[in-house]
Order: structure tokens, then C-alpha cells, then sequence
DNA sequence: TTATATAATTAGACAAGACTAATTTTATAA
DNA sequence: TTATAAAATTAGTCTTGTCTAATTATATAA
């Protein structure tokens, strides 16, 4: 097993290999965890001491095949627990992430499964990310943005980009949640921002940012 | 807040407090937490500096007002993941100690009220121990022991003190659980030893230190 | 009462994981 | 291409919580 600081890295360079075509340098690994570089720095090496990762300065950081399963491991441990939290114990949106961050470092053998099956097998977390399952897999994660889509477009909010208690707040005073239909109205090209209608509500404006933080479905 | 380590502290400085007229000395915390004495000393320290605890070298260590608080909310929170991971995820009797370890350390204001209400308040935890209020009463405790009662009484399995696996495991074996009815037939006075009967089973010998370990109940 | 065993304490060391400050590399822009 | 900025790395320090070994205090038994 692994200590909660090792398991932490994991996580952030799991996600950041997410994030298809970026390099993982220590930069952007301290950027995550808001912590110093050369802290960073230490935790790579050991890391690829332990076989977790690999790391070349040209090609940056790379999870191994044990890394990525531990990693795939914490992050069904995270969100089975948002699950827990919003479903069981009545918590809010953005309340849930920073307790689930503490309950993914609970070592048990079968406790993620057990969860699992008490949970009833969710597929995605209340944010609208897939939870991996108990083999690896991980279901389709959406990944087209409301800023993505062309002007008119009617669209599902399948899942949010940003775990902030800043943004989830927002959400909930606008009024959407996973599951919201939201029609794009205009963008602006100035500044990006979006003219959209929330469900059958009148027209609202919101920034960029935002709409690059919404993942949605669409059917065309 | 306060660290793991604080908190096992308090935790053990606790449990070592309920077993009344025993000095709470350096060696007796180190026998609990399986560390060296000297670390123990170096803690004592530091939880008298946050004024958690009062250290006299006559009287002992004893909890104080704060210490109390923060040592019960603890012992609350484990015993209220114990019965979930009972109740609700299926685990064993002798499992759901060691993960109960690591989840009473998780730090929400509102978590271990909200897991009250989902087990539906709870008293007693599944090892028969009562389950500290969210206003820090603590139902009764059984103190009688097996080993205690007359020759002849008949009485019902109402706590364990131990938690150990290896107890745990022979308990499930003999068939007895909470709630289990058990007659104590003799006593040997060579060796404590107990004849007992199990329910309606035939009778059995057990030795005076696992009639230590259960808790009875009895109606006279 | 004195010898001996046990407990408490002190001093010093160590590992993990973080930091700051200084230095070296690498990337970017003039 | 060279100057400058940004990133990576190294060296050294700090804190937490542990340890061992040595010392001092206390309790127990002869």
C-alpha cells in the first residue's frame, strides 16, 4: 500500500494524463497540488523508484501499468464515496469532493466493491464523471464543453469540469444540475461569452470560463 | 482539528480512563498503542501544551474538559462506522473494527450526525458498545462479565471487550453473538475455567479469560 | 534498609514530506 | 544568436512522530 501523499500524486498525474496532449512536467504536477516544485521533484523520483511512473524530462511524467492501476483504483474509491455522501447522507453538490478526498485513502481490500454494490452500481459520480469499475474499465466520459456546441444547439449537462465550492454554488444558484437542458443561444465573439437558456427559463449570459467547465450531450 | 496521532492518543487515553482505579501512566498508553515509551512521554508533552490532557506524575494522565469532548466525538465516529460497515456493507463481526480505525478520522463537521441519522441513532455498536450522542452522553455500558456471575445464572451476550480478530473468530465459532443466551453452569476454581451452555446447546469449557471478555446482561 | 527491577525521562538520530534559496537547464523573445 | 524568463534541480532546513541508548527516578523484594 501506499502513503496518502504518494496516492495523492498518483491521482494528480492520472488526471493530468487525462488531458490528452499535455506534458507532465513538475510544474504542472505542483500547479495541482499547490505545492512547491522541487517538492514535487522528490516525490518523482520517488515514485519511479517504486516503479510507479516514469519520467524524462523530454516526454515528462508517465504512469506504469501499476501506477495507472492504483491511480484508476483511488479515483473509483473518490467517487463512490460522492455517490455515498450525496445519495446516502443527504450532503450537498459542492460539499461532497472534500470529504470524498479523504475517504479514498481508506485501505480495505473490498471495501470499494462492497460500496459499490451498496451503491448499486453507479456509473457516474455526481459530477457527472465515470466511475471506474472494479476491473479497470472506466465508462465513456463525456467531453465536448457548452462552449463547444454551435449557436442554437439544445443540450443535456452530462457532467462539470470543476469541483470548486465556487463553481458547484453557481451552478446550484443558475439553477442546473447534471441533467439540465440548456439551449446555446449566441456566443459572443469579443469575449466568448455565452447567451443560453436554462430548461424553460428566459435568457442568461455567463462567461466562457463557465461554458468550458460544462461536459454536455447532444444528439446531433 | 487535530492530528492521527493526537487523536489515537486521546482515543487510548480514554479507553485506558474507563477502566476505573488504574493510574493512566506512559507505559500503560505505550501497552495500548504498541509504541515506544519515550515516544509516548514526547506526545504527553505536547497534548498537556494543547491542553487536551493533565499530566501529574502521582496521579497520571487525565483528560481534560477538551479532551474529553474531542476523545468521544472519536470514539462516537468509529462506533457509528462500525455498524455501517455492518449493517449496510456486509462485513464480518471481526472486520469492521480495523477499517472503523480509519474512518473515525475523517474530519466533517456534519458527518458523523448525518451517518447517526442514516443508521437511524443507533445505540450500541455491533460489538455492544455504547454509541456516544451528538451532545456527548454516552448510553450505559454493561460491566458484568461472564466471568463474574453466580454458578446456576442465565444471562444474555450483551458486549465484547475484546476486539481482536482472533476472539472475534472464536466467538463465531462457538455461535455466540450478541444477543446470545448463555448459562453458566460451574466455575473450576483451579483455573477459573467456565462450563457453560450456549444457548440451547450442550455444554462447553471456556477458559476465565474469554469470561472476562463478555459482557453480560442478567435479570437478577 | 539496601539491592534490584521496572518505569520515566532525556538526548540524539532518523524517515517522510514538505519548505526556501541558490543554481543549472531549457524555452522564448528580441 | 543572444538575452531573458521560466522551469527543473540541488542543497540544506524544518516539523512530525517515531526510534534506540543512556540516565534518572520509583517501586519491590530480600
Amino acid at each position: 500500500m501506499y502513503t496518502l501523499s504518494e496516492e495523492n500524486y498518483l491521482k494528480a498525474i492520472y488526471r493530468l494524463s487525462q488531458e490528452k496532449g499535455q506534458k507532465i512536467t513538475p510544474k504542472a504536477i505542483s500547479d495541482v497540488l499547490g505545492n512547491n516544485p522541487a517538492s514535487v521533484v522528490d516525490m518523482i523520483r520517488k515514485l519511479v523508484e517504486k516503479e510507479l511512473i516514469d519520467y524524462d524530462k523530454k516526454k515528462g511524467v508517465h504512469l506504469t501499468t501499476q501506477g495507472q492501476k492504483n491511480a484508476v483504483l483511488i479515483v473509483r474509491r473518490h467517487r463512490l464515496w460522492e455517490v455515498f455522501l450525496l445519495e446516502k447522507l443527504g450532503y450537498q453538490w459542492d460539499e461532497i469532493h472534500a470529504i470524498a478526498e479523504e475517504l479514498e485513502h481508506i485501505k480495505d481490500d473490498t471495501l470499494a466493491d462492497r460500496l459499490d454494490k451498496f451503491l448499486e452500481f453507479p456509473e457516474y459520480d455526481p459530477h457527472g464523471d465515470p466511475i471506474p469499475k472494479a476491473n479497470g474499465k472506466v465508462p465513456k466520459s463525456y467531453s465536448v464543453t457548452l462552449a463547444n456546441l454551435k449557436e442554437g444547439t439544445i443540450c443535456r449537462v452530462a457532467a462539470v469540469r470543476d469541483t470548486s465550492s465556487t463553481f458547484l454554488q453557481y451552478l446550484l444558484k443558475l439553477d442546473i444540475g447534471i441533467g439540465t437542458t440548456i439551449q446555446l443561444i449566441e456566443k459572443i465573439p469579443f469575449d466568448g461569452s455565452l447567451v443560453i437558456s436554462i430548461g424553460s427559463n428566459d435568457k442568461t449570459t455567463v462567461s466562457q470560463k463557465f461554458g468550458e467547465s460544462i461536459l454536455v450531450d447532444h444528439s446531433n
